[in-house]
DNA sequence: GGCATTTCTTGACATATGTCAAATGCGTTT
DNA sequence: AAACGCATTTGACATATGTCAAGAAATGCC
């Protein structure tokens, strides 16, 4: 039983090159494939093994973490449902992805299945811009690991520091953490005073490379923000309640990337005009794929204005927001 | 509690379309995505969709056989085990697929894994060519559903009618199914007792055209024969047993599609020259992805003889074999 | 319409899995 | 060398899951 359970980031080369074959290392490798493979029981693997039944029932948790195990739903299976094909033909989408949640909660039934194929939706994408807020945050914080260490993370849209848990930095950081993938940071806030400023600071090359780097995204994931007082803009400061109300006047049904949208999905000048920094609204909708995440009774309207305006390609969402979307169901 | 259970190949459309979204339809599904997504227990599930917990243990198994949910170890973990390295560095393969087997029987463990792995390895593939053989059927039978609709099936060795359940068409048949794929059948027999029959046969519309697609593919999927007595190849009456022993003599280390090789990988002529009907040595080297899958002791050598001629670019084994390969472990 | 056949469902039991606090080993510090 | 902290392992218990044969419903057939 020599040098058991080496570190999970030890390239194993070298340490137990000349180890009999069946010595007891990697185990939690081992005890994945005796479990899902071999399908024997984990009292005979913990047996096999010569550890206790638990020891292997850890080993098997671990394995899903490090991403060894991966159980999901296909995503095809969701996308051929027949709602699905309703709203991708009415709002010319390439794909929708349905969550038939029976939890009480749909949100995060809607993230979770969203972390679980994002993976899949991110096949042959290169380079990932990801904005920022709950959801973004919250789908992130759900990703399974999987390899993709040549997949660049980008920042989309400048960050803030709030009250919140999500960051900007913390959506991104965890997203390239979970693909082990690079991951390209936004210095800079999310608004300024000054719209001169605002100018000035991405003239700079650090912003200005970033801005390129944006720009050779092929693959957004970004959420829609709600443009009521209680949405998240306001909260992070982002907007005041004074400037929210008047781009409420002017209409205002969703907030993409920070900026706000009305119901035809037609950007709203006000007076946040020139004092974003992060990604505009022309730059994100010339990304290929454009994947939103956005589920809730509250938040169909303002989906749908997103969806209108040819904001997004793929959507993940659940079946009571996605019968909403077409005009059938309650919001109740 | 209208229209229960759908049969599975219903396209789903119209039948359902006034239903209210929360009618217990597709159970299946529901009962997967509460059960994996939403992390509800089965009883749970039972109670939400008013059902007993056996029939929701059902909707389970029926969701994993159909596919919806599908469980997998990364292959990229097998393939970064330390062996694997060394063996694609000295054989000169793209990719190695090292099975940690613990059960007693290492050959099915490493079938359920190639079965498990076959869709990703066919990920960009247009066209897989398929051997014949017990290894191969058994991969075929273990394959889970995947939809791979666009994927075309070949069989790449002409059939024979055999004491054996793993019939040529079994194996092509079998994989074209689980992935939802166009098969294309051979029709000829595998070997024929005049070279001149074979070619005026293989001159035939019919068989000229599978000759060219044959030589499409961009995949192929094959084991190592033995070259023994017992080998499938006499069992199977493509060869004798005094043209086994003729080749025997000449050095046979192994059988690659219905063709003697010796330790060398060096095809060797013999008996059956010209009258063996399939896939030729060369031609089935030209066709880019080469996945071999083959364990066991007793098959060390052969699998070396057909790494060395170069017939493989990817291989699925297990540890034990891998060791004996370089050289390292024993064969017992 | 009734009967045979198949498919789906269920309850009760057997088994396997998840959990957690206590114990053990192991490397580091004093 | 003893003491400490951390991570891993373990046994015992609670819970969840798998199985199966019997019953119910749906389906096909005459």
């Amino acid at each position: 039983m020599a040098s058991r359970n080496p570190a999970p980031d030890d390239t194993a080369a070298g340490l137990h090159g000349a180890l009999p074959i069946d010595a007891a290392y990697n185990l939690p490798l081992r005890a994945a494939f005796a479990y899902y493979v071999d399908n024997l029981s984990q009292a005979e693997i913990a047996e096999k093994l010569q550890v206790s039944r638990a020891s292997v029932h850890n080993y098997l948790r671990q394995a899903q973490q490090e991403g060894i195990v991966r159980i999901s739903l296909d995503p095809g299976i969701a996308a051929r449902q027949e709602l699905a094909d309703r709203i991708a033909d009415r709002f010319d989408l390439q794909a929708v992805y349905i969550v038939p949640s029976l939890a009480g909660e749909v949100r995060p039934s809607v993230f979770r299945a969203a972390a679980m194929w994002l993976g899949d939706l991110l096949e042959g994408v290169d380079s990932l811009g990801v904005a920022w807020g709950e959801t973004v945050h919250e789908v992130a914080s759900l990703l399974p690991q999987r390899s993709r260490r040549d997949l660049h993370i980008v920042q989309l849209i400048g960050s803030m520091t709030l009250p919140f848990r999500f960051t900007a930095e913390s959506c991104t950081a965890l997203i390239a953490d979970r693909f082990g993938a690079d991951c390209f940071n936004f210095h800079a806030p999310a608004v300024l005073s000054d719209p001169a400023l605002v100018s000035a600071l991405c003239a700079e090359p650090i912003l200005a490379d970033h801005l390129v780097r944006m720009a050779k995204c092929d693959a957004a994931l970004f959420a829609i923000g709600l443009s009521t007082v209680d949405s998240h803009i306001v909260q992070c400061g982002v907007a005041t309640e004074q400037e929210l109300a008047i781009y409420q006047e002017d209409g205002a049904a969703a907030v993409i990337a920070g900026r706000f949208i009305d119901a035809n999905g037609v950007p709203i000048s006000g007076p946040l005009n020139g004092r974003v920094i992060g990604i505009d609204l022309d730059r994100l909708r010339a990304i290929s794929k454009r994947i939103v995440v956005s589920a809730g009774p509250e938040r169909v309207e303002a989906l749908r204005a997103a969806l209108v305006g040819g904001f997004a390609t793929h959507l993940v969402t659940d079946e009571r927001t996605a019968a909403c979307l077409v005009g059938e169901g309650t919001a109740a």
